[in-house]
DNA sequence: GTGTTTGCAAAGTGTTTGCAATTTA
DNA sequence: TAAATTGCAAACACTTTGCAAACAC
């Protein structure tokens, strides 16, 4: 039985860059690339997100994908949280929110921010990118209850 | 057999904080915040540095130092890596050169860099702090060598 | 003395990897 | 058919935790 080449947008966008349109591939680049929304997903939410759509695909291709996704320029990888990595569909220059409470990422449009007189990089190295997070949080409670440690 | 309070500078600002002088406790603070250098640690080249002393002092209580040092105001967490922790003895308001060769942090005084034109925070939140990670490099090999992913 | 802190080893998280089976082109 | 991709389970790196012994005051 013969198998022509899958046929759309997204395909084509995963041959671009030099990725096999599998049925995996497909399932995750649509969900991330194809109502060309800006998102923000850990590996745990864009896998729980395929599965809901019943699409069967395993969390270490997931993880698999991601990475390849970001090496060909599909998504960037955001640092706010030592605890899980973030992916962002928003590929352009731009900046963060990041929500300590909700662990929740919101772009911040490139022109929001002015990042001005930044120092020379050491001599030999060169300026990769420049990141900005803004964290926010609900503000602290005022009255009475004491400040105790909350648990991790 | 009557043993009195430890003193010393270090002591004083473990006991201001509400931690008591032990002896890992004093050997960790005593590493991070005695010359007034500013450092840049995680919990393992913490580990190393103590130990390289001859203070026996565990890893788990490295981690739980380095937490209850940041709680209390003596470090501040900076987070750049998504595969390790790092803590900065500088708890001023600063950024940071995060060089991703050698994975090695350098501070940028407070006014290096003027970040203007923020937005404002989603109604309900509030800012708790503004970080910005400059991230540089080697610069990439110009010369004939293809681009191939490297091992991470 | 009594509550705090430590260290160990075990458990936990998020992530990566080796490899046989499957799929793509 | 040949090469790329997948899924599983095991391995990983880093971090946290339960608990008895050691310690600070």
């Amino acid at each position: 039985m013969i198998r022509p080449h899958v046929h759309g947008a997204i395909a084509d966008r995963l041959r671009a860059a030099g990725l096999r349109p599998t049925r995996q591939r497909l399932a995750l680049a649509t969900v991330l690339l194809a109502d060309g929304r800006d998102r923000h997903v850990t590996a745990e939410s864009l896998h729980r997100e395929v599965r809901a759509r019943d699409v069967a695909v395993s969390l270490a291709t997931v993880y698999n994908a991601l990475h390849q996704f970001t090496n060909a320029g599909l998504l960037r990888e955001v640092v706010v949280d030592a605890a899980r990595s973030y992916f962002d569909t928003n590929t352009t220059h731009h900046h963060h929110f990041y929500d300590e409470d909700s662990r929740s990422l919101i772009d911040i449009p490139g022109s929001g921010i002015d990042v001005a007189h930044l120092p020379e990089p050491p001599p030999g190295s060169e300026i990769a990118q420049v990141d900005v997070v803004v964290r926010i949080r609900r503000p602290a409670q005022a009255a009475g209850a004491s400040v105790r440690g909350s648990k991790r």
